[in-house]
DNA sequence: TCTGGGGTCCTAGGACCC
DNA sequence: TCTGGGGTCCTAGGACCC
């Protein structure tokens, strides 16, 4: 953004506007990138793997077009002398950690929306700041201080107004949008901007003739209720119009449980091979019952998930009467609705686990009405996270996961 | 070598209950 | 003898976000 225009900004009345979003700018990169000084300015992509896409690219790298969520076969192809870089998530965990605490030292309301971004209610910050913009100016100083690193600034009364001027205010500004600035701010801007407007929504508005958010904010209700339905319909008319009431809610670490954990794998190479599905589902299922022990929760709802080779994607999933948080009930159902797919040689792409409907473990009522054996199951588990904390993720393993080659497999 | 992996929320139909 | 009307749970799919 041009500096005249962020300067302009930040002498605009922000009178009312208490919500700040506070958001790195190509976060994983800059991180990636503020450690190897040899790398500044130039193209860097974040991401990979065989069949992986963009997850984060540094400006330089953006000029050749390079977008998140990009494959990378072609953001190769647009910027070939592009370094690429592995994420480290663990790296980007403490950075985000860290940058999450430089908010809170300014206001308790800080909700996190992702590694990178957080909404901040600055309401009661005034008497330490002179204005809400000079929170978010302390904070540009702080973050570029403490992590070298530069992120950008949407100042406004309302949470997507914010999370909108923090975008316009990209890389490494800021902009506020006044209370009686906000429809001339909101609506030039495409529908797609809107916050849960992505690619079919878009086209599907681009279809009534709608291509700016004034064009919905003019439109009817009801005739947007009509073509997207009654609730979407109605809270895209609030928004085009800024009336978002979304308030900040402030959430720390793990106070409020996950409502699912999951985990999915693409193939290196799509499979028609039970055997290796098989194997992924209980390699997968062994992951997440292991994070769902770990946060202490178990579900009842497990779901299978299975993309095809031209993308397609189903689900099956199943509830059980009880929750569990034990690998072998949990791979048994995903194993068991599998084979109810009853797929002859199926070409497939990706398949996932997840299990919702999740609880405290302890307070899960848990009714046993046959056998305690499974308690010699939640024995052996526990020995098996001990042994996975003293020893690392490949410490314990389901015998049949031992043996990686496809060619050697079988099914469980 | 087109298209990851972690999630959330919404809708809609059918079962089932009162 | 024409079957209303909620409410909740379960399942499947889809859109979206980062």
């Amino acid at each position: 953004m041009a500096l005249d225009e962020t300067t302009c900004a930040i002498t605009a009345d922000d009178t009312g506007c208490t919500v700040l979003h506070v958001d790195m700018d190509a976060f994983y990169a800059s991180v990636a990138v503020r450690d190897r000084p040899e790398l500044r300015d130039r193209p860097v992509i974040v991401g990979g793997g065989h069949r992986g896409v963009v997850l984060s690219a540094t400006y330089a790298a953006r000029e050749y077009g390079v977008r998140s969520a990009m494959p990378m076969t072609r953001a190769r192809r647009l910027c070939p002398q592009a370094r690429v870089i592995p994420p480290d998530f663990e790296r980007f965990g403490a950075v985000s950690a860290a940058i999450m605490e430089t908010f809170r030292s300014v206001t308790p309301l800080v909700e996190p929306l992702s590694m990178d971004e957080a909404f901040l209610d600055v309401s009661g910050s005034l008497r330490r700041f002179p204005s809400p913009t000079q929170v978010g100016v302390y904070l540009q100083a702080r973050i570029a201080d403490e992590q070298r690193i530069t992120c950008s600034v949407g100042v406004a009364t309302t949470t997507q107004v914010a999370k909108l001027a923090s975008r316009r205010a990209k890389p490494d500004g800021l902009v506020v949008v006044p209370p009686t600035g906000i429809t001339a701010f909101l609506h030039p801007l495409g529908v797609e901007e809107l916050w849960g407007v992505g690619d079919k929504t878009a086209a599907q508005l681009h279809r009534l003739g709608l291509q700016t958010v004034g064009d919905v904010a003019h439109t009817p209700e009801s005739v947007l209720q009509r073509a997207m339905g009654p609730a979407f319909g109605a809270r895209l008319h609030v928004l085009a119009w800024g009336g978002d009431d979304r308030h900040v809610t402030p959430r720390r670490g793990h106070d409020e449980p996950e409502r699912s954990i999951g985990s999915d794998e693409t193939f290196g190479r799509d499979t028609d091979d039970p055997a290796v599905v098989l194997r992924e589902l209980l390699r997968l299922s062994t992951k997440v019952a292991g994070r769902m022990r770990a946060a202490n929760v178990s579900g009842r709802t497990i779901t299978l998930r299975v993309r095809f080779f031209d993308f397609t994607t189903i689900t099956r999933s199943r509830t059980l009467r009880d929750a569990t948080n034990q690998t072998p009930e949990i791979y048994a159902t995903a194993a068991d609705l599998f084979a109810a797919l009853g797929l002859q040689r199926a070409r497939i792409r990706l398949v996932g686990v997840r299990v919702e409907g999740l609880g405290d473990t302890a307070t899960a009522a848990r009714q046993l009405m046959l056998g305690q054996r499974e308690h010699g199951w939640e024995d052996a588990e526990r020995a098996v996270d001990r042994a996975t904390n003293r020893f690392g993720g490949s410490a314990v393993r389901p015998a049949t996961l031992i043996t990686p080659r496809s060619d050697q497999s079988q099914a469980p």
